[in-house]
DNA sequence: TCATTTAATTGCAATATTACAATAAACGAC
DNA sequence: GTCGTTTATTGTAATATTGCAATTAAATGA
């Protein structure tokens, strides 16, 4: 058989794969984890977050590269060493499209059930 | 090896692995697709999900399916059919906890990169 | 130059996820 | 009862994800 094990995103408009993407990368405890110290701490060299969190050195990179690649961290080099921080402005993106999905209403009528 | 493919959720705080979980439910654009529905239609019948996203009806009953563990949906059965609707209460918990992730403020000081 | 430090990459093992055909279960109509 | 309708479950195939050891790459410093 042709696709199995692999999301029909053709099917969906560009906006859901847009959202789902997003969620994919807080849908891991290392990423989150990873977020919530650049959020939290000046320091933000890769060595800390291996230190910090309790994974191995190819793994914590493994995940900064997924979250660098949606644009969501930036890295700088320095040295031998990188500094990553947040990237604010598609940060301020993603969360705008989150919010939306998340803030959504529901109709006025009763629950159907 | 042991653990391999599998998540080390014992080294993260309850609070890191339930914005996963939650990140994870949206990581799916079928799940997107399905949750605008129901926020959207007063008719919210498994059957009409399946028509209205492009996916077999097995598909659609196990993305349901996780989506209801999790407690962001509930189905009433009525009859053959089975009614979904958002779970009000719930959505509301988990709008504030991704919420609080989303919304993170960065310290004053200057971008490190 | 050569060792050291730091991070990225490669390769691989193991589990998770996605999708659907086939089937089962539950109900209503007759 | 039997037949259709609707949804859930089971089984299975294929891809994705996670994690790490080993290695490589790149810069620094002695």
């Amino acid at each position: 058989m042709m696709n199995m094990g692999l999301a029909k995103t053709e099917i969906f408009t560009a906006h859901q794969n847009q959202i789902a993407i997003f969620a994919k990368a807080f849908g891991h405890p290392a990423r989150v984890a990873i977020l919530q110290q650049l959020f939290k701490m000046d320091n933000c060299y890769c060595g800390n977050l291996v230190d910090q969190i309790g994974l191995a050195q190819p793994t914590i990179s493994q995940h900064l590269k997924e979250l660098r690649n949606l644009g969501l961290i930036k890295g700088q080099v320095e040295g031998t060493s990188v500094c990553y921080c947040i990237d604010k402005e598609n940060w301020a993106a993603m969360k705008e499209v989150m919010g939306d999905f998340l803030d959504q209403d529901l109709p006025e009528n009763e629950d159907c059930c």
